[in-house]
RNA sequence: GGCGCGUUCGUCUAGCGGCCUAGGACACCGCCCUCUCAAGGCGGAGAUCACGGGUUCGAAUCCCGUACGCGCUACCA
């Protein structure tokens, strides 16, 4: 029984995947592989006039990125393959013919306007009164799939149970446009019926719909997949989530320096829930716990604080090594966002564990550590000056760290700290107050990493230039 | 307007009749730690469980109604 599981993601290629779109995704992706089942991703594309060139290879990269693969793709079908509706138009046109043929759709070219009004007559109304032999309209032709006008159309949502639908409500919506291209409801139909679809998981918004595909699957002689309609991500003011209200599509925030792991972890989140206290899961914990039983009914405004948190915590929990190549990594792809030239991975991987825990993303890294690969600092000499110090103060403190340090057998962390912790007694200065002017005069920061380990890695010769050049500004 | 869905701390949620004087997490506040900033530890504030009726010995949990929010009502998906 579980490894009949087939779902699918059936995106329309109209723009940057959107993390709505990804929740599903990754709802779909791991109920397929949770259950042995199989995951495919088909792309929608009958709207031709809101096609966007390049978004299918986004919504894919994206994909990617975020570890989601899918057994049967665009990329993997072949020519001919189901995965593109826009290649499919010979299996829409068989199924409307069908359904004519039946007497359960009709040809129709009058203009809407006048569908709307013979409706509004109300009673039993002719259909083809709709036709344009009849009415004498002329528009363009399109199929409409004739709506029962009794009866009562009933849905047992996997997340929601028992939905009821008036037939009579709703009306004889288009199947087939003018143009040839079918519209959703039809497509959808067709295609998950001969790719074998189990069960459609997809946005709430699709839950006034279900009346009209049951009766297409009804027409047409087909057993109805299983279905799921899920709760839909709302922007911090409870609307529909969209650009105005920052940041939607996943590529936006992996270029902000999100970590893939968090943002599935984060997304899957938004929605579904293990228990009452579990929530940083890998994909493999996500894989064993998802169930439909636990997702919920109402819409879930995305935090975008808590995505912060839980990337910083992603971070924190990476090796250094694995954080390093996802700088680099990160440094390759947005050069704007990185250190040029890029610096050695040795290096980098040192420098790491000193900033691990300061970072919520991985854009903020290259400030926090770019003095590293410079030449020189930048900085005022005010800003060397610490409280209740004086600029001639500071600049004997300066020296006097120079001196020490310089007379130090190992330039290393322990060292240096005893070395300057020391100093500032004898100066009678606070610690804060000697690293502080320390840290100005070697990094131009005033918030960086911990000092002794920077100087460290900075080394003996770079760290003493620094101070000396500083106390010679004062 | 019609139809559908939803409603527990600011936010994500736990809760599926008694364990709830409602638990956890993010955010917020305070303290501790501390070389800056973080991270971490401890503590705090924050929800009369939308409201009103029922059912029951007992309801956040079941039923009905109301309100509010959202969705659909396209030759868009």
């Amino acid at each position: 029984m579980d490894n009949h599981v087939r779902v699918r993601l059936a995106p329309s290629p109209t723009g940057s995947p959107h993390v709505g779109m990804v929740r599903t995704a990754i709802y779909n992706w791991l109920f397929a592989r949770g259950r042995g089942g199989t995951f495919i991703v088909r792309i929608e594309d009958t709207d031709r006039g809101r096609l966007v060139e390049g978004s299918v290879d986004e919504m894919l990269e994206s994909l990617r990125w975020l570890g989601i693969e899918w057994d049967e793709g665009p990329d993997v079908g072949g020519p001919n393959a189901p995965y593109h509706q826009s290649e499919r138009l010979g299996d829409y046109h068989r199924a409307a013919e069908m359904l004519i043929e039946r007497g359960a759709a009709y040809r129709g070219d009058c203009p809407p306007e006048r569908v709307e009004a013979v409706r509004k007559e109300g009673g039993g109304y002719d259909r083809k009164r709709l036709d344009a032999r009849e009415t004498g309209d002329s528009g363009p032709a399109v199929v409409r799939f004739a709506m029962p006008t009794e009866g009562t159309t009933v849905l047992d949502d996997l997340i929601r149970g028992e939905v009821a639908f008036e037939n009579g409500l709703v009306d004889d919506f288009v199947i087939l446009k003018s143009d040839g291209f079918p519209t959703y409801h039809l497509a959808s139909v067709v295609d998950d019926r001969s790719m074998g679809i189990s069960h459609v998981f997809r946005g709430e918004e699709w839950l006034s719909s279900v009346p009209r595909h049951l009766k297409l699957y009804e027409a047409l002689g087909w057993a109805p997949p299983l279905f799921a309609h899920l709760p839909q991500i709302l922007a911090p003011d409870r609307s529909k989530l969209s650009k105005r209200h920052g940041a939607v599509s996943v590529r936006e925030y992996r270029e902000m320096g999100y970590l893939p792991g968090a943002m599935v972890n984060f997304l899957a989140l938004l929605g579904w829930s293990l228990d009452d206290r579990t929530e940083v899961m890998s994909v493999d914990e996500l894989t064993r716990a998802f169930s439909l039983e636990r997702v919920s009914r109402s819409g879930a405004m995305f935090d975008a604080k808590k995505l912060e948190w839980m990337n910083g915590h992603y971070i924190r929990q990476t090796p250094p090594g694995d954080l390093a190549d996802a700088l680099l990594d990160y440094w390759r792809a947005f050069p704007a966002k990185g250190i040029a030239p890029p610096p050695e991975r040795e290096q980098v991987v040192r420098i790491v564990p000193l900033v691990r825990e300061r970072l919520k993303t991985l854009r903020d890294a290259a400030p926090l550590i770019g003095f590293f690969f410079q030449d020189g600092v930048e900085y005022e000499a005010a800003e060397l000056v610490q409280r209740k110090m004086d600029a001639a103060g500071t600049k004997v403190a300066l020296s006097r760290a120079h001196d020490a340090l310089a007379g130090l057998d190992s330039f290393d962390e322990e060292s240096i700290e005893s070395a300057l912790r020391e100093l500032a007694g004898e100066l009678d200065l606070k610690v804060g107050q000697l690293l502080g002017s320390i840290r100005v005069a070697t990094t131009g920061l005033k918030v960086a990493p911990p000092l002794f380990g920077t100087l460290e890695i900075l080394g003996r010769e770079r760290s003493l230039a620094a101070i000396i050049e500083a106390a010679g500004r004062l």
